[in-house]
RNA sequence: GCGCCUGUGGCUCAACGGAUAGAGCAUCUGACUACGGAUCAGAAGGUUGAGGGUUCGAAUCCCCCCAGGCGCGCCA
C-alpha cells in the first residue's frame, strides 16, 4: 500500500511534473503538509508564484483526501487532510502487521560491517557506538525487507599474536582458565615485554611466521585466545541486547589466504605497482597511495579490506556495503572504495558507504579515558549507567543518547542526563509506552472495544493520527540516509503528542464511539512506539 | 603543507535551499481527592563563529578568514 505522504506527493507530481518535496507543515495554521512546488516552477515559467500555485490548485485532484488546498505566503500550497482519512490511516497502522513500514520494492542484500572488537582486548568506548548504530541499521533494513548480513570484522589476525603466544608460553598460562579481562592484562604484559626486550621481540616476530605457516601449537593457542575473547564479547552483546551472533563473526583471519591473491591480481592487471619496494595503488585525489603490500612483504588492513569487499560482493552477493567505523577512518575507506572500483571488485551496481561517527567524550568534554589514561571499557560505561537506573532503562538511555543526535558529531557520555525521564531521552519514550499500555491494559481487562479510529474531533487526537501516518516514511528515510536520529526525533514527537492527547482527552472515562476511537488511537500509538523503539534496539516495557 | 568533520539561546541538540530558526535541560508561572504529576499548559531566553557572494528566498550552497577536533606510504 502506498503511504499517505507518498500518495499525496504522487497526485501533486502528476500535475506539477516535478517532485513536490512535500514537507510536514511548519505551523499548525498551515495545515498538515506544505509544498513549495509553485515557487520552484515559477522560476522556470517566468510567472508569479501565486499565479502558478492558483493554476496547480485548480488542477490537482485531492478532494478525496484533503480539504480544499490553500495558497499562502509567497506561494506555498498547504494541505489539510480530511479527518476521516486520518482516522482510516491510523486504523491501518493498528491493523497492518508492519504498522505502515512498507516493504521495499527492490530488496537488496546489505552487508553491514560493525562492532569489530579486537581479540585479547576488552570492548572499549569506540565499540559502543559501532555496535549500537550497526544494530539499529540491521533492524531497520530487515524491517524494510532487505536481506542483511552483519559482519563482525573482529581483529583476530596480525603481529600482536606473535607476542601474545610467546608470552603465554613463557608464563605457562592455561588459557582455559582465562577470561577476556585476563587476556587483556596478558596483552599489556606482552606489549611491555616487547618494548623492553629485543630478544623477546625477535621471538615474537618468529612466532608470527609460525602462526602464518600453520604451526599446530601456535594455531591452537591463537584459537583459544579467540574463544576466550568471543565469550567476553558475547557477554557484552547479551548485556546490550543486540542481534549479533557467532554466525555474524567474520574476522580478519578469514581473508588471510586471499591477501596474496588480491595483491597478485592487482599487480598482474597493472592496477598496483611496486614503488619504494611496496606494492601500491595510486588513486587520483589521494595524496598518498594505498599500500597493498609493504616492503617487508606484509599485508596491511587496506589489503584485508579489499579482500573483504571481494568476498562480500562476490560470495555473499551483497549489492550494498555499509561500514560503521569511526570518523577518523573516512580517508581510509574512501581510498579503499576507490581502489576497489578501479579493480572492479566494486561494480557500479553496488553501493559502498562508510558511516563515520564521532567520538564519545567524557563528562569533561574531553576524550574519554580512565585516570591511568587507558581507554574506558564498554562494560564500565554500562555499569556507570546502571548506577543511575535499572538495567533496561540504563541501556535504553545509552542507546537513545547515542542514536538521537547526528552520527558525525562527538557526544558527551553523561549518565545522569541520559537516564533522565524528562526531555528527549530513551526513558521518557519508555515511560510514554508504559503509560499508554496501562490505559489499554485496563480497557482490555474490562473488554477492549477499540479497533478503529473513527472520531478525531480534537486537535490533539488529529495530531497523534497525523504522526502515526508518517511512521513508514520515517523508517524508509532512516534506511536510505542511515540517520537514526530521524527516527528518534519522530518517536519523541509522537510520545509528546500522545502525552498532550491523554492530558486533554479522557479515554477510559469517555464513552461510546469516542471511547472506542480513542482506545484504537492509543493502541496504534503503543504499537508504533514499541515497533520504533525496537528498531532502535530499545526495549519497550509494559510497566516502569 | 594538503584534506575531512564540527561551530545554532546559559547547557545538550533539531531544522532533507523555503513561511515567524524548532525541542529538551536549567530558570520563572500555572494545573494534582490523577485513564500513574516519571506528566501537561505557558513565559523568558537567538545579529545560527566573523565577513563577503549566489538566489525571489541561506543555519543550509560558493569564497575567504577564526576557533576546536581528526586524518594524510609501508600499524590496524
Amino acid at each position: 500500500m502506498l503511504s499517505l505522504p507518498s500518495l499525496l506527493s504522487e497526485r501533486i507530481q502528476a500535475i506539477a511534473g516535478i517532485d513536490p518535496e512535500l514537507r510536514p507543515a511548519t505551523r499548525p495554521q498551515f495545515g498538515h503538509y506544505q509544498t513549495n512546488v509553485a515557487l520552484r516552477l515559477a522560476n522556470a515559467e517566468g510567472r508569479p508564484p501565486r499565479e502558478v500555485a492558483a493554476r496547480l490548485v485548480e488542477q490537482i485532484d485531492l478532494a478525496d483526501l484533503c480539504e480544499p488546498l490553500e495558497i499562502a505566503g509567497p506561494g506555498f500550497i498547504n494541505l489539510r487532510i480530511h479527518t476521516e482519512v486520518l482516522g482510516r490511516v491510523a486504523t491501518q497502522v493498528l491493523t497492518e502487521p508492519k504498522s505502515g513500514i512498507g516493504t521495499v520494492e527492490h530488496p537488496r542484500t546489505v552487508v553491514i560491517d560493525y562492532s569489530s572488537p579486537n581479540v585479547a582486548k576488552q570492548m572499549h568506548v569506540g565499540h559502543l557506538r559501532s555496535t549500537i548504530i550497526g544494530d539499529c541499521f540491521t533492524r531497520v533494513l530487515r524491517a524494510q525487507g532487505h536481506t542483511v548480513i552483519p559482519q563482525n570484522h573482529i581483529g583476530d589476525w596480525g603481529r600482536q599474536f606473535g607476542m601474545l603466544v610467546e608470552q603465554i608460553l613463557e608464563e605457562g598460562i592455561d588459557l582455559r582458565a582465562l577470561d577476556l579481562a585476563g587476556a587483556e592484562a596478558l596483552y599489556q604484559r606482552a606489549n611491555a615485554h616487547l618494548q623492553s626486550s629485543t630478544a623477546f621481540a625477535d621471538r615474537a616476530r618468529e612466532r608470527v611466521v609460525l602462526l602464518q605457516g600453520g604451526d599446530a601449537e601456535t594455531r591452537q593457542l591463537w584459537q583459544q585466545l579467540i574463544e576466550v575473547s568471543k565469550a567476553g564479547f558475547n557477554d557484552t552483546y547479551r548485556r546490550m541486547n543486540v542481534v549479533l551472533t557467532d554466525a555474524d563473526l567474520a574476522g580478519e583471519s578469514i581473508y588471510n589466504d586471499d591477501l596474496a591473491v588480491v595483491a597478485a591480481d592487482l599487480e598482474d592487471r597493472g592496477v598496483a605497482v611496486v614503488d619504494d619496494g611496496a606494492l601500491v595503488v595510486f588513486v587520483d585525489g589521494f595524496n598518498a597511495p594505498a599500500i597493498i603490500r609493504n616492503a617487508a612483504g606484509g599485508f596491511g588492513y587496506t589489503c584485508t579490506d579489499l579482500a573483504a569487499i571481494r568476498h562480500r560482493v562476490g560470495t555473499l552477493r551483497a549489492d550494498r556495503l555499509i561500514y560503521v567505523v569511526g570518523a577518523p577512518q573516512t580517508y581510509h575507506f574512501e581510498q579503499v572504495f576507490a581502489v576497489a572500483r578501479l579493480a572492479g571488485y566494486l561494480p557500479e551496481t553496488v553501493t559502498a558507504q562508510h558511516v563515520g561517527f564521532g567520538q564519545v567524550l567524557g563528562a569533561d568534554g574531553k576524550k574519554f579515558s580512565t585516570r591511568e589514561g587507558t581507554a574506558v571499557t564498554l562494560n564500565s560505561l554500562l555499569d556507570a549507567a546502571e548506577r543511575e537506573a535499572a538495567p533496561a532503562i540504563a541501556l535504553a538511555a545509552i542507546k537513545y543518547a547515542d542514536l538521537s543526535s547526528g552520527l558525525q558529531k562527538d557526544y558527551t557520555f553523561d549518565a545522569q542526563r541520559m537516564v533522565a525521564t524528562t526531555g528527549d531521552t530513551g526513558p521518557y519514550l519508555q515511560y510514554a509506552h508504559a503509560r499508554v499500555n496501562q490505559i489499554l491494559r485496563k480497557a482490555e481487562a474490562e473488554g477492549f472495544d477499540g479497533d478503529a479510529v473513527t472520531v478525531l474531533a480534537e486537535p490533539a487526537e488529529q495530531q497523534v493520527a497525523l504522526l502515526l501516518s508518517r511512521f513508514g516514511e520515517v523508517v524508509a528515510a532512516v534506511g536510505e540516509t542511515l540517520q537514526p536520529h530521524r527516527l528518534c526525533g519522530y518517536l519523541y514527537e509522537l510520545a509528546g503528542a500522545l502525552s498532550s492527547f491523554y492530558e486533554q482527552c479522557p479515554v477510559l472515562k469517555s464513552g461510546g464511539d469516542v471511547r472506542a476511537s480513542r482506545l484504537a488511537l492509543c493502541a496504534a500509538t503503543r504499537k508504533v512506539l514499541a515497533t520504533g523503539l525496537d528498531l532502535l534496539g530499545i526495549e519497550a516495557p509494559e510497566r516502569m
